[in-house]
DNA sequence: CTGCGGGCATACCTGTGCGGTATCGGCGGC
DNA sequence: GCCGCCGATACCGCACAGGTATGCCCGCAG
């Protein structure tokens, strides 16, 4: 099976649609369509059926979804990683990728930390959206992330436990919620006149809802300040906080895990350096 | 970048030779040539330097190798996932690898336990030569396997710990050494008449040495109660022994974990099962 | 019931590029 | 200095990816 067979097939799978399939490919719809045909020849398995409306998965075509993904991602990782180890400051930077806006603290220790250390390179900080650093680490653009337990997928990386803290729920200083000494996920969820916040997909898009949409934390605690929102954070968000919030802990919340993660087949020196300074904070 | 591409620098890289690696791809040494040399044009990288002797890998071309090979296995791996989803009877077979020999009074437990689950699916045992488990996972072979720590390369997989235990040295009945309580990983390798045997490398050659090629267990067992050989073990191995063989415990061998692992991304009812019933042993 | 539109498949053509054969150039060893 | 090994280059033919035009099927509206 050829990548591009694969890059074929995955869109046509994201899209349910081969003619917007080959439009995102910047290809006519039936060259698509004969490799999509070809592709579940050679497989000897249908991996759509034709509906009416479009194309729908089948099991197999689901699992070649799942799969193939993470083939791609790997290829890609391949690719860009050659590429970077043929730079000529090769060696001399390692690309880290955390959520941006979360453990700061830690991350400022870590990266001072790390800078003293003898013989240190230079650290690429890349500040992506929520849910993307496992993507970054899955294909190459980063070789180490920080990455939160139960948000971040870390199956298929190597990493070391950072951080392990409970959530809090943060809501307007005097709010009725706010003399709570504690509540639940079920409770938090539903305050009167305080939404939680709808957080982005992979893809950018937002899920369907009141909340307000979450671009980043100092809008959202804004808006908790103005009464017009709640929202459930690690613990160590506390810290962040100005006057006008109260934090209230959610009792039943699942505990957020901070890790530092990296590809298993990493040869970095630089990335094993940052991690055994990161394991030592 | 292309699979055929990613497969061809792979060859050539472990061959070292273009010829070598065209006849083994079987196809002709110029168009080889032209691929290697279009793909570096493509990176923008050098992947060889071109010796008299032949082709030798730059450390571009090393990351290439090393991250290259993940990502053709995870391609076959899907490739193999999808065919198996469309089998007809599907869902009703788990592939099951193992070192021939090892840990098997654990295997049959765990087959048993399993088996009278309720639920339970086929499951297809395929013993396979040390090392090669892993292989078989990373390519789709194989949907879950029995490993050992730190001989197996576990990275990327998911996986749980079944029993770690240390090591034993088997010699023969009555030899002087059997007399020691104890002994150290230099000392056994360096018994006189007795040597270690030479475990096979992962492409099936021996390493050079004097010891015996292990090729099973119970022969190399045989020669050890002729007085020709020794061999360290896991302390399970215990269970197998017949009379004329001693064991003295290796006091600096490092421990061996036997853990049952599987592809992060598995989503088979089949595999999960297995797993929670060898978490119950 | 029929006409229409959306959606995928088929037919057919064209050009790119992969793979083949023949040959060259460069470097060591005898 | 000649020969042999090895990779690169030159050139050719065909297979196949991709394009355009069109067909077929199905749901839906009138």
């Amino acid at each position: 099976m050829e990548t591009r067979e694969l890059r074929y097939f995955v869109t046509v799978a994201e899209e349910s649609h081969v003619g917007r399939a080959a439009e995102r490919l910047g290809i006519a719809q039936p060259p698509l369509s004969r490799a999509i045909a070809q592709l579940e020849r050679r497989l000897g398995a249908d991996l759509f059926v034709r509906t009416p409306r479009g194309m729908a998965l089948t099991s197999a075509g689901e699992t070649l979804l799942r799969e193939g993904r993470v083939a791609l991602a790997a290829v890609e990782a391949a690719e860009r990683r050659t590429r970077r180890t043929a730079e000529p400051d090769r060696g001399s930077r390692v690309v880290l990728t955390a959520k941006a806006g979360a453990s700061d603290e830690l991350m400022a220790k870590l990266l001072d930390a790390y800078a003293a250390e003898p013989g240190a390179v230079e650290v690429e900080v890349v500040l992506s959206p929520p849910g993307h650093q496992a993507l970054m680490l899955r294909d190459g653009r980063a070789d180490v992330a920080i990455l939160h337990r139960p948000f971040d997928d870390l199956s298929g990386f190597d990493c070391d436990v950072l951080a392990v803290e409970s959530q809090v729920l943060v809501v307007p200083a005097g709010h009725e919620t706010s003399h709570r000494t504690s509540t639940t996920v079920a409770e938090a969820s539903s305050i009167p006149d305080l939404p939680l916040p709808r957080w982005p997909e992979l893809d950018g898009s937002y899920p369907a809802g009141d909340g307000p949409e979450l671009r980043d934390l100092t809008q959202i605690l804004q808006l908790v300040r103005l009464g017009r929102a709640a929202i459930v954070l690690p613990e160590s968000a506390r810290a962040n906080l100005r006057e006008g919030l109260a934090v209230v802990p959610v009792s039943d919340a699942e505990a957020v895990t901070t890790v530092i993660a990296w590809p298993p087949h990493s040869t970095s020196p630089g990335v094993a350096a940052l991690v055994r300074t990161a394991g030592r904070l």
